[in-house]
DNA sequence: TCTGGGGTCCTAGGACCC
DNA sequence: TCTGGGGTCCTAGGACCC
């Protein structure tokens, strides 16, 4: 079956573009949170040799003396366009699977090699006129030659942002010994360093080698890479995500903190934000785990961090619970004299609320009603007048430490825009800073 | 001065069981 | 010198990805 994996250009700053045509041709980066690492370019800013991940603070006067456009994420924007480009995606092919917020594979069984370029552009076309966002395309017969074709289309100028990966072994093996091995989608720092080490180079190498001794040296993972890049599938294209198994929330301070009150403020934050997302997903957890620690880069000072987790024997959603369990194993583990840099709160053994509230009727005595009515009260508020509107006074008030995100406070009047709309359908109204 | 956040999967090794 | 052999389950940590 012809397979093909759609990825976004430089996606958070076409987005930042889409919104703002002024800013064509003009180089732009977005950073992290807390206005930390470099995590999206423009083609501009590539050529200027800012390197993806960069800590902003290293590239800072390249970008001033280029006039880089500089931004915080956005994340609430860049999911709007993520969905619009979904949407329009999903039509085009029978199997379609959103992998990432700016790429999706899709599956075409019957289609023809030979349709695959044209199909290939119509794509692209499809989704630049309707979204504004351009995306590359790379074809085959597996995601791992996919996400090869697709990293081709990106570099190769002449490809138009279309590259089909030929099914015939000779046509196969002239793109595959192109490829350096650590450009494999799957392959890492460590696995490319011990395949190195026995000769093996390019993908055409690792194509050819023995699938029983790649298995020995790198596991089944290694050798599903290995058998993908012959052309036989080893991951399918999935069409239901499967219920997600965590929820994680975490920041790095603005700055650094050391009282057990700031921390601990952060950490009840985090965990009202994970119970909201577990809300939101119709989810429930009986395990939370908290994390805290000192600032890594910072060799020289004393360094500290652990993680502790707390369970109970029933299922929740409540922010409250939540919260205290959060605030019980940090109490369990927090220690006095250093300075933290980050914190965070995961929670795990999800289950659908829905299968709760069937199996386990005597959930109702655990959560009492008024605190489900209390539940969809606040997030009822949140969603109309504005995040944490209504939050838990142990969030704190002045929250020292909260993250930066300096580009965007520099212009804080925010503004209702509406994006563009496809088949008439208006899409939800959203907030964003210019 | 300044270094992101959120995931998944696999493996090795220990605990435990028969 | 000699001290079974398999299983399963769980967990921590590594590796990798976007």
């Amino acid at each position: 079956m012809l397979r093909a994996l759609a990825d976004c250009n430089n996606f958070f700053a076409s987005c930042e573009r889409a919104l703002n045509p002024a800013l064509i041709g003009v180089p732009i980066v977005v950073l992290s949170n807390n206005d930390g690492c470099v995590i999206a370019r423009s083609s501009e800013a590539k050529l200027l040799g800012i390197p993806m991940g960069a800590p902003f603070f290293q590239v800072r006067r390249v970008c001033e003396a280029h006039s880089v456009k500089v931004f915080s994420s956005n994340f609430s924007v860049y999911g709007d366009f993520s969905e619009r480009v979904m949407e329009v995606l999903a039509k085009q092919a029978r199997d379609f699977e959103s992998y990432s917020i700016d790429e999706a594979f899709l599956g075409f069984p019957d289609m023809p090699e030979a349709d695959a370029r044209a199909l290939g552009h119509r794509i692209r076309n499809d989704v630049l006129l309707t979204t504004g966002i351009s995306v590359s395309i790379g074809m085959g017969a597996t995601k791992v030659l996919c996400k090869l074709a697709n990293e081709r289309a990106k570099s190769d100028a002449e490809s138009g942002g279309v590259i089909v990966v030929p099914s015939s072994p000779a046509g196969r093996e002239e793109f595959l010994k192109g490829v350096k091995t650590r450009d494999i989608w799957g392959v890492g720092k460590g696995l490319a360093t011990r395949l190195r080490g026995h000769g093996i180079l390019s993908a055409q190498d690792l194509a050819e080698a023995d699938p029983a001794f790649i298995r020995r040296l790198a596991g089944v993972v290694g050798e599903r890479i290995a058998l993908e890049l012959r052309g036989i599938p080893c991951h399918e294209i999935i069409e239901n995500a499967e219920a997600r198994k965590s929820i994680m929330v975490s920041r790095s301070f603005g700055r650094p903190v050391s009282d057990f009150i700031d921390l601990s403020e952060a950490i009840a934050t985090h965990a009202v934000r994970a119970a909201e997302k577990l809300r939101q997903e119709n989810l429930a957890t009986s395990t939370v785990t908290v994390f805290f620690g000192t600032n890594r880069f910072q060799k020289e000072a004393e360094q500290y961090g652990t993680s502790e987790t707390e369970e109970i024997d029933f299922l929740t959603d409540d922010l409250g619970v939540i919260g205290a369990m959060a605030q019980r194993a940090l109490k369990r583990v927090f220690k006095e004299g250093y300075f933290y840099k980050k914190a965070g709160v995961i929670l795990t053994e999800l289950s659908s609320k829905d299968v709760v509230q069937e199996t386990l009727p005597g959930l109702g005595t655990a959560v009492p009603s008024s605190r489900n009515r209390l539940m969809k009260a606040v997030d009822t508020i949140n969603a109309k007048l504005g995040k944490e509107m209504v939050r838990p006074a142990s969030t704190g008030f002045e929250r020292k430490w909260k993250s930066k995100s300096e580009q965007l406070s520099e212009n804080s009047q925010t503004q209702e825009k509406v994006l563009p709309k496809t088949n008439g359908v208006p899409k939800r109204r959203i907030r964003f800073h210019e």
